[in-house]
Parts: structure tokens; C-alpha cells; sequence
DNA sequence: TTGTAAGCGTTATCAA
DNA sequence: TTGATAACGCTTACAA
């Protein structure tokens, strides 16, 4: 019989093969272990079964629960998940979308990245063209220029977390945070700012440290030595640096919680287990990862897509102030 | 001037193309964005430049930072890697090994996987037909049937950590670990009862729980309703198990340390971060990845090439008994 | 050194 | 419903 009408069982044609035909391809399928050619099945298709996943460092516990989700969706939709790691630095951004765009993926998801600065523009032609191959581009977090998007309310989340903190009768905050840029994080700072002022608290100070555990131990340490006083809450712009934080301040003999609070954002799973507890705001990560990949898979996209809603979640780390 | 001298200037040529012609070429693909189809390219050369990487969960931080040091070395190679999550389920890891197949990728890196059952024998065959299509395989812990293996020795930083704790004056262990049959596991066990009762010490359990968090909560509940006398260590088979079980008995108002200590595997960064620390032993997880990527991409394999040793590291969730 | 042309493994169009 | 056959975008003998 011919290769057409092979072709037509083994990938999923809408025509019709005669049962006895079928049977046959799929036995002899079967006996060879035979697995289509996707690079060949990609070239003549013109559209390949990839979708790309771009993200500041993979190890990150956040990001390995966003990359969790987009694998998971992935899946479902029959394909497969090509990671690529910036570590932050634009021009591997644009580097890596370079790399990925060769592959003319279905579809790329973009984690949070810098929406200005000059390596912007690059980027935004690198997406531009694999656009123009067909690929749809969804980046996480609020919507920007005309590409799809999922993400959280941030801001709504860190002003929730700045009033209840208020309210519990904290009324000085340190954040600690990294260079303005990202929307993401830039987003957590001014919600935070907006509620924990509201509710009578004064932001002491950002801290421009980092985006690691590694920042938030070292501006923890800082702050310790400046004299922070009794009281004040020192809220990572991560959970990763608020756990930094935390660490410094139980070595440097500070209780968390009784002496030095401490908050931080995303509710990664250790947050629970950390002694005490992380208060901390809860992004749906994993889901935030699945959607992506539904944003790329879906014929339609409703640009006024809402954003998940996030969810302060208050554990030892920040007691109620008497 | 023709398709075949601008392919030769794009793509790794060894061949000579005069440099006027060079120039021009570049410059137009400059101009035009112009990146390689990788799909093309793979169907012409018959091979592609990805890796595969199988893992039970990306979210998990010890396969985090494996997949970080993956992405480190298929960077460096000029691979992108594509991950597949089997959530630890033999019939979705072969399946999985099957859909990456497709690719034809250069190699395929395979995580802690069963090595034994009915599934195994399909996964053998599995892998054997991407051996077939010219993919390297390399699986991750100790050498078993043909293939390449990168792997630690696992063996002796459980004999280590038993000897260790025993030295500490331990004379109690229970181990919470999962079902035998994943080797890397088996030999932790196996390593930790050799090092313990050869130091005097007597293991008490092994509970076959699972390899979570809530394994190692679950499996501490389980242990304070059936009264763990004080001055019993509960290692867990990982250290995502282990800070369950400190979660646990922390919940239950026992001190980590003091009232029962707790161990773990891996060192993943969160085990620095608990308080108290846990004692566990330093797996180099990024440096496996890595080298898993360099087992794939060097023409010659060294069969006998040896394990990376690991380390104990002792924190405060075993305080030396008095 | 350059160009021509024959593949690579699929899919898809068009006749049969 | 099936089968030839021309793409798909690229690589690589082989000739020029």
C-alpha cells in the first residue's frame, strides 16, 4: 500500500482508511516500534508540536511550579516543552528566543522579564518574528504590547498583604527587592506600599539587594547591622529572599516573628515548612503555568482576560503585634 | 548565488566559502532575522540538536537544580533540552520516552527510574529504539545494562551519614523511604543501615511511605501516635521527605534535635534555610545534570568512569546526644 | 570554491 | 477511499 495512506492512520488525519488497512499499519507499527519523525512531520506541516518555555532559572522553587504546570498542559495538548534559562540577563533572553524561535514552536511562554531598557526592543523583534512564524507568544504577568498574557493581580495580592499587615499592628516595613523593571515585582512593591500605608504603616525603605535567597540573607544582615528595630517587617519581593532573610536574622540571635517579622510572596511549598511559618502572599504558579499553555493553544484569546487572583496566607512569621 | 553556499556560511560547514560571499550572506540574514529551521535541519542531517530530559517532577527542588545543571550543559553544547515529567509512573515514562523519541533527540537523560517490573522491560525497548535512531541514553545513578550512566555514590554517603550519626552518640533510626525497586534509593537505604548498625546502632523501621513532603508528614504523625522514644533519628530517603517530618513533629510540639532527630538526602537549599538545619548528605545535583549532558555529547564513554562522591553535612537537627 | 540536484521523512493536493 | 507526486526547508555528494 502506499506511504499516503500510512501517513493517514498513523497521524491524526480526519480522512477515512479502511478498517483492514488500518489494521494492518497499526500491527506493523506496532512490530517496528515505529514512532513518527516530528522534525519531518514539523518541516512538511510547517508547524511543530513544541511549545517553548523561557525562564529566569529553573532550580528557582517558583519557577519549577510554573514549569509544573506549563508541562502538565503541555501534555494535554500533545506536546512537548522546550526549556530555556536566562538567569536573568537580557541578552540571553533575546539569545535563548533566538534559539527557540529555530525551532518554530507552537507557541513560547515568557517568564517574567524586563519590559524596557534597550535589549527590550531586541527581544521584542525576536518575538515579533516568531510571531511571524506562527508562533504564539504569551508572557506572564499583566498584559503588554499586543501579546497574549496570563498573570496575577499582583498588586491587588501585595496591597492585601500590606493592609492585613497593618492591621495586625505592624507599622514599619523594609522591602527588599531588586531593580525596577519587571512588572511583576515592580507591581508587588507599589501594591504593598498602597495597602500598608493605607492601613497606617510607613515603608522605611527598598532595598535594591537581589532576586535570591542569597540577597535577602546579605540585606538581612545589613539591616541588622544598621539596627532595625523591634517590630518592623521586613517583606521579601520573594518568598526565596524572605527566607534569606529569615535565615540571617536566626543567626544573628533575632527571633522571626517576635523581635523582626518577616513576609514574602508566592507561598513556595517551603514557606510551610519554614519555623516559623512564611506569611507570605500565594500565587498560583502551577496553574498560572497551565494557563499559559492553554493561551497558546487556543484558536481565540480573550485579550481582556482576568487575572488569577492571589491570596494572603498569614503564618507565625508575622504574629499580630500586641 | 545558490541555496547551498548560504547553507554552508549558516550552519557549521567545515567548508571554505569566500569571505566577499561571507559577508553578504550574513549580512542578509541579519537583516532578515533569518534563523535555521532546526526541524528542517534535523530532518536533512537525520539527527536534532535537542536533549531529552525525564524526570518524576520539575517542581521538585533536587530535580530543579539537576534540570539547572541539564540546561547549563546543553547551553554549552548548543542543545536546547526538552523536558518530559513522568510523575514517577512507569507507564507515563515510557510513554513519555516514546513522545521525546519522536525527535530523534542526541540524547536522552533519564532520572531515577524503576529498574525492575513488567514496564521496565517496555522502557528497555523503548530506549533501545531511540539507541536505534542514533540517541544516546544516559541514565542517572548507578551503571546498569549498556547504557552511559552518570551517578553518585550514593552508597557511601549513606554508610557515611549512618556512621556519622552513630558517632554522635544515635543508637535508634528509623528510615522513611518509598517502595523499593528505584536503585539510588535502595542503595541510600542499604548504605545507611550498613554505616548505623556498623556503628552500633540499630534500625528500628523502614517505612515504605513515599518520596513527598507529605510522605515524611504523614509517616512523623504515624511515628508520635506510636510514641517515638526521644533520641530516635528519622531519616528521610530525600530531604523534601525529611522536612515533612519535621513539620510534623514541630506541629506536635516535639523539638527537631532534642527531643528526635531528623536526617536527610540531597542537601537541597531549604535544608540549610530549616531551623534547625538538617543534616543531610550533599548529592552535587547541578554538576550530575552537567555531566549527564556531557555523557551525551562525548564521542567516547568511559563504562567505568567513576561516581561523584557526596558528603554529609551536619546541622542542627542532630545535635550530638549527650 | 561554487552550483546542481538528489535526498531526508512527512504531509497534502489532486487524480483515479 | 486510495495512490502518485509535489512540496516542506535544509544538507551534501558530486560536478563544474
Amino acid at each position: 500500500m502506499s506511504l499516503a495512506t500510512a501517513s493517514r492512520v498513523l497521524n491524526g488525519s480526519t480522512r477515512k482508511v479502511a478498517e483492514s488497512y488500518r489494521e494492518r499499519v497499526e500491527a506493523a507499527a506496532e512490530m517496528l516500534g515505529y514512532t513518527a519523525n516530528l522534525s519531518a512531520q514539523a518541516t512538511a506541516r510547517g508547524t511543530s508540536a513544541v511549545v517553548g518555555l523561557v525562564v529566569a532559572d529553573i532550580a528557582d522553587a517558583a519557577l519549577g511550579q510554573l514549569a509544573a504546570g506549563v508541562a502538565r498542559g503541555a501534555e494535554e495538548a500533545g506536546l512537548v516543552v522546550t526549556i530555556a534559562v536566562t538567569g536573568r540577563d537580557p541578552l540571553r533572553e533575546v539569545a535563548v528566543v533566538r534559539a527557540l524561535r529555530g525551532h518554530r514552536p507552537r507557541g513560547l511562554i515568557l517568564g517574567a522579564s524586563r519590559t524596557e531598557g534597550p535589549d527590550a526592543t531586541d527581544l521584542q523583534s525576536e518575538l515579533e518574528a516568531l510571531a511571524g512564524t506562527g508562533g504564539r507568544v504569551v508572557v506572564l504577568g499583566r498584559r503588554t504590547s499586543g501579546l497574549r498574557a496570563v498573570g496575577t493581580d499582583e498588586r491587588a495580592g501585595a496591597a492585601a498583604l500590606g493592609e492585613t499587615l497593618a492591621r495586625l499592628g505592624y507599622r514599619a516595613a523594609v522591602i527588599v527587592a531588586a531593580d525596577e523593571g519587571i512588572r511583576t515585582f515592580d507591581d508587588r512593591v507599589a501594591g504593598f506600599s498602597d495597602g500598608f500605608t493605607t492601613g497606617g504603616g510607613t515603608i522605611l525603605d527598598v532595598r535594591r539587594a537581589g532576586f535570591t535567597r542569597e540577597a535577602g540573607y546579605a540585606s538581612a544582615q545589613a539591616l541588622i547591622d544598621e539596627g532595625v528595630t523591634a517590630g518592623t517587617v521586613v517583606v521579601g519581593i520573594r518568598d526565596v529572599v524572605a527566607i534569606g532573610v529569615m535565615s540571617a536574622l536566626r543567626e544573628a540571635g533575632r527571633r522571626v516573628g517576635e523581635d523582626v517579622a518577616v513576609a514574602g510572596f508566592d507561598d513556595i511549598p517551603f514557606a510551610q515548612d519554614a519555623a516559623p511559618g512564611l506569611t507570605t502572599v500565594r500565587v498560583p504558579l502551577e496553574e498560572l503555568g497551565y494557563r499559559a499553555v492553554r493561551a497558546v493553544v487556543e484558536p481565540e484569546w480573550d485579550a481582556a482576560s482576568p487575572l488569577l487572583p492571589v491570596e494572603v496566607v498569614v503564618r507565625g512569621s508575622t504574629p499580630p503585634r500586641a
